[in-house]
DNA sequence: CTGGCTGCAAATCTTTTGCATCCTG
DNA sequence: CAGGATGCAAAAGATTTGCAGCCAG
């Protein structure tokens, strides 16, 4: 929770709830991961709010929005520089920590600079080894 | 378009004008960008069967999905193992070409059969390099 | 106090689906 | 000719937005 300290945010509780499921999470939730665990504490909670906080997180560098699913947005609370692991069958995510170094000729640039990058790595999951 | 013959394809006129604007393209375009392009010669073409066709053509490796937006699905019909540089200003994506040895010790795969990888590289294009 | 936040509902956007008709192989 | 493909419209999801009332700082 620390980490969400003095961002800038308003803490009210509703955020605090989400922070707070957020903290230390690594299922990489969805919107609605998060919307249906903190509907539990807090029955009046909206999915405004749930997307409303996680933007204003993202653009404060509190979360890092995934576009690892196509079906729809996944979190990521971990906003240290890591890869992932991404089970085909189920869509399990796994953080990958380490760092890879990527070399891009200047060749292969086209004028772009270059920022950073993002490793996703495929594979399938001891459960969904099984089911094949 | 020698590529998309006898995949299995039943050879309609719609289906030949998707794969016509697909062949070579660069662009990593989405659904509607192929709607609206395929639709100036075929004005009755409708999202199903752009997106009947795409779904096909993945099934069968014609296409691969890209989940790099987060805002909708692109596509690219360039099916060789390759990586992308994106553009986090106007979204342009860059083929990559080139395999990058990735190791991925079994101590950090809890038991997950590795299949492969792609790279997401970060940077801005020329264009948005100006603008700020 | 006051500006930002919440919650509800409606709106938007992308993608999917049902179904009658059509046409490729 | 049969089974798959098309096209339309409606449905389904995910996400965003408008707005009146609320509350943290």
């Amino acid at each position: 929770m620390e980490k969400y300290k003095d961002i800038g945010l308003k803490l009210t509780p509703q955020r605090l709830a989400i922070l707070d499921y957020l903290d230390g999470n690594k299922e990489h939730p969805s919107a609605e991961d998060i919307y249906k665990a903190v509907s539990k504490r807090f029955p009046t909670m909206s999915f405004a709010t749930v997307y409303n906080t996680l933007e204003t997180l993202r653009q404060k560098g509190g979360v890092l929005e995934l576009t690892i699913d196509p079906a729809k947005k996944r979190f990521d609370p971990n906003t240290e520089p890591h890869h992932h692991l991404i089970c085909v069958g189920c869509k399990k995510i796994l953080d990958i920590h380490g760092s890879y170094r990527l070399p891009l000729p200047d060749e292969k640039r086209e004028g772009f600079e270059l920022i950073g990058n993002h490793i996703e790595f495929y594979g399938l999951c001891p459960k969904c080894k099984k089911g094949r």
